[in-house]
DNA sequence: GTTCTTTTTGTAAGCGCTTACATATTGAAA
DNA sequence: TTTCAATATGTAAGCGCTTACAAAAAGAAC
């Protein structure tokens, strides 16, 4: 194949077709604007050689990466593994790669890694909420680097955003749980600081309830990391209180994964002695035993929009317009009216 | 902050540091190299104009991108994730950047999204599985891209690899599960076209039951895509048999899931009635009801060393030695003797 | 002070590609 | 044919950085 050994280059290809680097660009770039005779020339030197493209000259001289930058909190976890598999999937689609880093939930740590992946050269940004340390709009601004918000949303935010409103849907699923005739009713919620999510779906939950009647008090609120046996441990603790709780609701799946486990080691019935609920019905909602009651959250939606609107912006340079996406109450096995 | 409206590049720094774009370049990759009091002046300049480097101009200059690809069958699944976050971890920490893409499980695509890979200038790459496209290991060969190969072990490969077994691990369970006393063993396999890693499993308990007396006949093996409802058909299929399997091997925790989902459909008791065992060990397995039985393969240690030993290569030219890690078989609640 | 070595800095030539702009070719109309 | 517009191609100037190499400065030894 190769005829040398170094990489093949433009110039290389050029060269055997006998035309110039110019004209080979044109072929892989804008196949129209060169004439068909001379487009097989050099298609089939590209072929002869097993010419391909080097990124960085390209990126360098035409100052557009095709590479679209996202951060998320964790990618060790369910939580976010299909929305990226399916962002992934759709950029690639389109013609661009994601590249992805994680923040470890610290608004630091994400700092440094726009930093990065603005010095990386990507085109645009995928974020999740809407809260990050205090200069890292400037940073986007001042490179000229697109970004959409994820996995949230605030009516009149001057960011564009693709999500879902976190605070509605913790309150459905308050609304349902008092419904069902709870009136001790405790949250198991991730980390606040920086997790705009987070925060949100506490109150959600903490608002409803308390327009409701039951309330939220402070001591039936866990505030802790996400985590199945955090998850676990919280409602432990809320189980061994003097008054303990008829139902919990999880801020994560995650969450409820670990309680319903703790429930079942301590020979608690879920629903018959204590009602659990998730969060973002994960792929494995549906298998537990019982399978969870839990707030579904559009992720490959969001996803596939997220990817198509951020490249049109990117491709148009018309800023994109948000999309609020819907969350639905799910409800299977794990709810039920509190013990009498 | 910034002076002009435009990106802040190497020249502007050096200008208002009045030294050359020289020594700018080397404050930043030898800082030891330069004097400390123009050190100085240069950072204060970085700092002033809120400096970030150009990341192509970089490689293309310096032929390195300090960006590691890896290619792996999905990402939306619990399957990957905590392997693939652990990667990106490890990776950032070092200071390379982790670029992945997904093959669908499919050949083709898997050497397509290489080619994109290596176009975007990876300095290496992270595969999955030993068998791969035609062409692939020679790409990376001309375009002298290092390569590791994970989740898989072959003896004597030539390709450097960082993994597990698959026909032990498989083995070693139904090793376990005919101990139990059973005779009509069935398993629910991956597909094994371009899938080494299914193919090995299958092998591997295909080879140990022969050995034992069972067998593994063809009528008890489900061969479907990786994911929950397929495990839970496959698991109805079989049970639906006039001669049904009391122990079910599942190929991966999410067949698992699924067929333990069926099962409580059904009625069935696991063990009591049948024994489902997964593999993977993935967050869940301990979680689900009854707790699954399944092997645990080393993916964060694997992630952990696969990002030393790749990038150890890439820095000192030395090829990595390859690594064997070992899987365990974890026994929880799903397995247990036949029904008499 | 000299002289010679060592360290620090600057100069400038690329890295492989895109893309104005200039030039050549084509084909239709006259 | 000739003429002109339209289209296709080539020329060459960068894109922002790294890095030989040359030049200058600093330090050591005398």
């Amino acid at each position: 194949m190769a005829m040398t050994d170094k990489p093949v280059t433009l110039k290389d290809v050029a060269d055997r077709a006998g035309v110039s680097t110019a004209t080979v660009s044109r072929c892989i770039n804008l196949p129209d604007s060169v004439r068909p005779d001379r487009r097989a020339r050099v298609e089939a030197a590209v072929a002869a050689l097993g010419y391909i493209p080097h990124g960085a000259a390209k990126a360098l001289a035409s100052k557009r990466s095709r590479m679209v930058g996202a951060v998320f909190p964790r990618l060790n976890s369910i939580l976010f593994g299909s929305f990226f598999g399916e962002l992934q999937r759709r950029l690639d689609e389109i013609g661009y790669l994601l590249v992805v880093s994680t923040s470890g939930y610290s608004a630091e740590t994400e700092a440094e890694q726009i930093r990065q992946l603005v010095s990386r050269g990507v085109d645009g940004m995928v974020l999740v909420g809407h809260r990050h340390a205090e200069d890292v709009t400037g940073i986007l601004a001042r490179n000229r680097v697109p970004f959409v918000v994820t996995w949230a949303w605030r009516d009149g935010a001057e960011a564009a955003q693709i999500g879902f409103s976190n605070v509605d849907a913790m309150a459905k699923m308050a609304d349902y749980v008092a419904g069902l005739g709870h009136r001790r009713i405790a949250l198991i919620s991730g980390e606040t600081d920086y997790n705009d999510r987070a925060e949100d779906r506490l109150r959600g939950a903490r608002q409803r309830l308390e327009q409701l009647g039951p309330g939220l008090p402070d001591g039936l609120v866990e505030e802790v990391p996400f985590d199945i046996d955090e998850g676990a441990a919280a409602f432990a603790r809320l189980m061994d209180r003097p008054d303990p709780p008829t139902a919990v609701l999880c801020g994560s799946d995650l969450f409820a994964f670990g309680a319903l486990r703790e429930a079942r080691r301590r020979g608690l019935a879920v629903p018959g002695d204590v009602t659990v609920t998730g969060f973002d019905d994960t792929e494995l909602a549906a298998c537990t035993t019982p399978a969870l009651t839990t707030i579904g959250t559009p992720r490959q939606l969001m996803a596939t929009r997220t990817a198509e609107a951020l490249i049109d912006w990117l491709e148009t340079g018309r800023k994109m317009r948000s999309i609020r996406l819907e969350t639905d109450l799910i409800i299977r096995e794990s709810s039920g009216p509190p013990p009498r």
